[in-house]
DNA sequence: ATTTATGCAAATCGTTTGCAAACCT
DNA sequence: AGGTTTGCAAACGATTTGCATAAAT
């Protein structure tokens, strides 16, 4: 029961003074299980809380860094582990088609190139990157 | 009035058998003429037509590959010419304070290692990679 | 003339919030 | 007890749609 992943869950809520409830817990498991990160309502099907809660714990496991909210191409938010939490640094298969959302990793030495991107940016227009996001568009395997 | 950028819109919107109204004009011209991706808001605000007309006619000039949509973090769509029509190919900063999106460019080599990362992916996993974005996520000048 | 676009107002959909009851420590 | 979380139902805000009129070819 008391993993490491709970375990650290517990610790990023208890940091910013909230309680690790049954109903997040549950959110979590849902969200560990899944293999890509799932929008609201898959969220909902899976899980067994009402919306309104599934909402409110998805806003305060994502205000402690828990949980982390990823944006596709269509309106509906997804929502994954964050990365701390789980295995590794990793990027997005965007489905242009079914907006589809699933991982994928590159070589280090692409993520070092990226990071001395950010770092040019920031000296030339003062802008502080804190995270970068590399996804590809295009069409899944179902619709392609 | 008839420049290089309204000729091409009204040629892609022909090749799809739409016309290339006066709204869709006004579109055109509030998006050339901002240096970054603006909201259904701040489109409404800069241009001069009804809500109901300037979704719908973003929605025509999306499909037809004129206008594209960005999506930041916040919840608001956000539209911008697509490169076809403009300079060139370019990337955003998005402020995760405000929600401000602007650009930037990253250097040739860059971009032909994430060529070659989507190539891969493509024979690994099936998915078909069209487009890729890559964003810098943090504080812009302002909210710095 | 016939097809397509417009504009208003009403509907829709995902998400958020008020409030009273249930929970935890 | 004292403060937090829950769950229902109602509210919200961005975007979409029905329909009758106006415009374009």
């Amino acid at each position: 029961m008391t993993d490491d992943l709970h375990g650290a869950v517990g610790v990023l809520l208890g940091d910013d003074g909230q309680r690790y409830t049954v109903g997040r817990r549950n959110l979590v498991e849902v969200l560990r299980q899944a293999e890509r990160p799932l929008t609201a309502a898959e969220i909902l099907e899976a899980g067994s809380l009402p919306q309104s809660s599934a909402y409110r714990n998805l806003a305060v496991l994502e205000s402690c860094g828990v949980v982390h909210r990823v944006a596709g191409t269509d309106e509906l938010a997804r929502f994954e582990l964050a990365e701390d939490l789980t295995a590794h640094h990793h990027h997005h298969l965007i489905c242009t088609e079914c907006g589809l959302v699933s991982d994928f990793t590159v070589p280090d030495s692409l993520e070092s190139d990226l990071a001395a991107v950010a770092h040019r940016v920031a000296l030339e227009t003062g802008f502080r990157a804190e995270h970068h996001r590399l996804d590809l568009l295009g069409r899944c395997v179902h619709c392609g």
